[in-house]
RNA sequence: CGGAGCGUAGCGCAGCCUGGUAGCGCAACGGUCUGGGGGACCGUAGGUCGCAGGUUCAAAUCCUGCCGCUCCGACCA
């Protein structure tokens, strides 16, 4: 992509309603604009970074055995009543009207339109298990929506919804998403921790929030330091076998939330625990026949008894993800964008833009890159060196190519990667291949 | 929802207290110079001062109501 003709309405100064750091880089870098309060429009390099994000939890889900669905935004105020929430749910549900009068809402979850779904198209145990999830988009008029993308009112949210005959299959489904989640996060190079969430009416301990860690975090964290050593990415997995072993490793190990830890019943010394900041970006949770009750969905047994399905349903925030994922990884000039994340993969400066051998230096790496499959951004703008190197600092590429006058004369390039900052003057094909040999 | 603050050019802000018809920096546009980390100079353009009402000869400024946005707290992917 050329610079030059790209939307990309970066901001030297931060505008004032911008507090938190992700709020702002994501401003500057001209990757949102707010619409109203708690709902953003998402720029092209916003929509990029979502939709890798995006793509990664599809793969993920998918590895995991959930198939993709997409459900409506609208929902019936009838099918929230059979559940018994259309009035539990209380003011954060924004409630419509359509021209007949009819009551609806905009959903800000979707368990009863699942298993409506599966109510009425699954009969037997033999269809079972089942995980279908969506990514899409939700509404939830909360109070005090703020953080930028963090906690907005309309956010993206990826939600799975496991469906199974008992609670023993339904442990197993379960397991099979709390090993996927660390997976997920893994790979978008965060680093997540599972922590035991209030699991509501129905009990037990099978309910869990993930929290990434970040300086910046809304809330104080207190784990193992062996949590941080572990990667859930080191294995392969067999999502057909019993994970167990592998969830209780996680689990066995103290990780607690400023609101649970208790310095007086912690286990950890000070020196075997670390204390952080993290930012919730999934829960996942067992909730039994709470659903499948009231909206009656059931399948028949050998014996043709009609038994009640046992759910769980696994959340994770796509849209809050690309603002968590900047909170983790940016600095004093700008984000910087885990590879699999980053909206391209290059930052291709050419510093001297009209100059005829630099154009022709810059054009041919673009054109080699991009054969190569690797997605580059070309500033092929006119305009000064700092700008250019303050914009791509902003927008946090992972690579910083330079093309100037001085490096095309003695045949070099400058190659910078924007993790950690070193630069290294090389030839054009080392250059080159170095990329390469990285991204492909 | 309780508490606090803000709303003046695209962005960041001053002016308001003490009423006299709007200004600064950045950005934009035209030009000259410049050219490896947000450069310099000259010029140009851009405003229902959030909205409505009131007080006054006169309101960005004082008063009332409303709307919007932000922050702190209780709640949440």
């Amino acid at each position: 992509m050329r610079l030059s003709r790209y939307f990309l309405p970066t901001l030297k100064e931060t505008p004032s309603e911008a507090q938190i750091v992700s709020h702002r880089l994501m401003l500057r870098a001209g990757m949102v604009r707010q619409a109203s309060a708690g709902i953003y429009s998402w720029l092209p390099l916003g929509f990029r970074v979502l939709k890798k994000i995006e793509n990664i939890v599809h793969e993920e889900m998918q590895a995991a055995g959930a198939q993709p669905v997409l459900m409506p935004t609208l929902q019936t105020a009838d099918l929230w009543r059979k559940s018994g929430r259309y009035d539990a749910y209380g003011p954060e549900m924004l409630r419509i009207r359509d021209r007949h009068d009819r009551d609806l809402l905009y959903g800000p979850t979707n368990e009863e339109q699942i298993t409506t779904i599966m109510r009425d198209d699954i009969r037997s145990y033999r269809d079972l298990p089942r995980n279908l999830y969506h990514i899409q988009w939700k509404f939830r008029d909360e109070i005090r929506p703020r953080f930028g993308v963090m906690r907005g009112r309309e956010f993206l949210m990826k939600d799975a919804y496991s469906f199974d005959l008992d609670f023993e299959a339904a442990r197993k489904s379960y397991n099979i998403m709390f090993v996927s989640y660390l997976r997920t996060y893994a790979r978008m190079g965060l680093k997540a921790i599972p922590m035991q969430a209030d699991s509501g009416p129905i009990g037990g301990d099978l309910s869990h929030e993930f929290i990434i860690l970040a300086d910046t975090g809304e809330s104080a964290v207190y784990a193992d330091k062996r949590l941080l050593e572990m990667d859930p990415r080191a294995d392969d997995i067999d999502f057909d076998a019993d994970l167990e072993p592998i969830v209780k490793q996680w689990t066995s190990l103290y990780a607690a939330t400023d609101e649970k830890h208790d310095p007086a019943t912690c286990p950890l010394s000070a020196d075997e625990m670390i204390e952080a900041r993290g930012i919730e970006v999934g829960h996942i949770f067992y909730f039994g026949t709470k659903y499948s009750e009231p909206l009656g969905c059931t399948v028949s047994m050998p014996d043709g008894e009609k038994r009640l399905l046992h759910g769980g349903s696994y959340g994770i925030g796509v849209s809050r993800l690309v603002g968590g994922i900047i909170e983790a990884s940016h600095d004093d000039a700008g984000i910087i964008w885990p590879d699999v994340v980053a909206p391209f993969d290059v930052a291709l400066i050419n510093l001297k833009s009209g100059d005829e051998a630099c154009d022709a230096v810059a054009n041919d790496l673009y054109a080699k890159l991009g054969d190569a499959g690797v997605e580059v951004l070309h500033d092929d703008r006119d305009e000064r060196a700092g700008v250019k190197f303050a914009d791509m600092d902003l927008i946090g590429l992972p690579w910083q190519l330079t093309v100037g006058p001085r490096g095309v004369k003695a045949g070099t390039v400058e190659l910078k990667r924007r993790a950690g900052g070193e630069k290294h003057e090389l030839s054009i094909d080392s250059a080159l291949s170095r990329i390469l040999d990285f991204e492909t």
